[in-house]
RNA sequence: CGCGGGGUGGAGCAGUUGGUAGCUCAUCGGGCUCAUAACCCGAAGGUCGUGUGGUUCAAGUCCCGCCCCCGCAA
């Protein structure tokens, strides 16, 4: 089939490089390379790289709904359009361009998370089942119906990044079952629960600063979800501290030494023992973490050369 | 030409106003202990990112070039 492949991060490499293995004629779409990084150097997504490394053709533009992408997409005359982690909203007439419509790759188990950051969210939330949605892109976020959908466990000490590879794996998989049943025109679609509709936004900076007045668990699914990137913070020496994975604290004799209710307190930092601080309910062991000009490391060793031992993280 | 921090024995750091390097952990050897991720004693290990660069009687410490790493912002 002819296929407009519109992607931008990591998550839709996966996607692609499967409509390739599967032989489809594909033009990619993306959006145009951004000032990224120090230095302010041009960098293009991961997409596009794939993309060229495949030896396909991409086309970059800022709103896929502007009158040059329309034009682009209409004369490349595709079957089918899929979409994965994109960032864009298509308009009615992007949509009404292929033959076979329009579908995309969402990591959750749609209605819920409908929105820009799934992964994330379900973990932050505890969330123990996710998976992938196949769907039939409509003018709506993430409202269309529903193709095919597959559910997958989530480990207790999942990251954000972790589960998102596997959710990729997963999301390819499907899409090439849902383009296989497209182009065979045996496929069912099925309207979504509007009540069970959840919705999360994007993440922003302001909501990664870690409160470690919460229970263990929530402190927990918080840092793993937003692991390693954006990342979870808090700041100590009035410097902010990016906390990447943490393990809840179950001995008794450690919960112990947790007395009070300063949270955010190392109430151990040793290079021996580790770096432990007091939660809402008992107690979190810091295992990886980064300081402001540093490189990102193991808690043990951070603690050979910095002393924590009764500062708190704020 | 976006702003800023840093490259010191295996790991993490300290090194003040320039005078050939210290700390914590790990490693090796020995000791103590019923026992220990415990403790004590000792040892090995660094041309201080790089340039056979500049200044100086003398540079990890000041100046210049280059390489690499990282934070912010986007």
């Amino acid at each position: 089939m002819k296929i407009v492949f519109l992607g931008t991060p990591e998550f839709a490499i996966n996607s692609l490089n499967a409509l390739f293995k599967a032989g489809h004629d594909i033009l990619v779409i993306t959006p145009v390379d951004k000032p990224f990084g120090r230095g302010h150097r041009l960098l293009p997504c991961p997409v596009k790289s794939r993309a060229l490394e495949l030896g396909l053709s991409v086309f970059q533009t800022e709103r896929v709904r502007n009158d040059d992408a329309v034009s682009i997409i209409e004369s490349f005359a595709p079957d089918l359009m899929v979409t994965a982690a994109f960032g864009q909203m298509l308009s009615q007439q992007n949509l009404k361009i292929p033959k076979l419509g329009c579908i995309n790759v969402h990591a959750s188990l749609l209605p819920k998370y409908r929105g820009a950051a799934p992964i994330n969210f379900a973990i932050i939330n505890g969330e123990t089942v996710t998976g992938v949605t196949i769907m039939m892109t409509d003018i709506g976020l993430d409202t269309g119906d529903i193709l095919l959908k597959e559910a997958i466990t989530v480990g207790e000490n999942e990251t954000a990044l972790q589960l998102s590879d596997r959710l990729s794996i997963l999301g390819a998989r499907l899409l090439i079952e849902a383009t296989e049943k497209i182009e065979g025109g045996n496929i069912e679609r099925i309207k979504q629960n509007e009540a069970e509709a959840t919705k999360c936004g994007m993440i922003t900076k302001d909501m990664t600063h870690i409160d470690f007045s919460l229970s263990s668990l929530r402190v927990h699914n918080f840092i793993r979800g937003l692991s390693p990137i954006p990342s979870a913070y808090a700041e100590i020496f009035s410097e902010p501290v990016k906390i990447f994975s943490t393990r809840i604290v179950k001995e008794s004799d450690v919960l112990d030494e947790a007395k009070g209710n300063c949270f955010g307190k190392c109430f151990i930092a040793s290079g021996k023992r580790g770096l432990f601080v007091k939660t809402g309910d008992g107690a979190i062991e810091i295992t990886e973490l980064q300081f402001k000009n540093g490189r990102p490391m193991d808690a043990r060793s951070l603690l050979n050369g910095k002393k924590l031992y009764n500062e708190v993280f704020k």
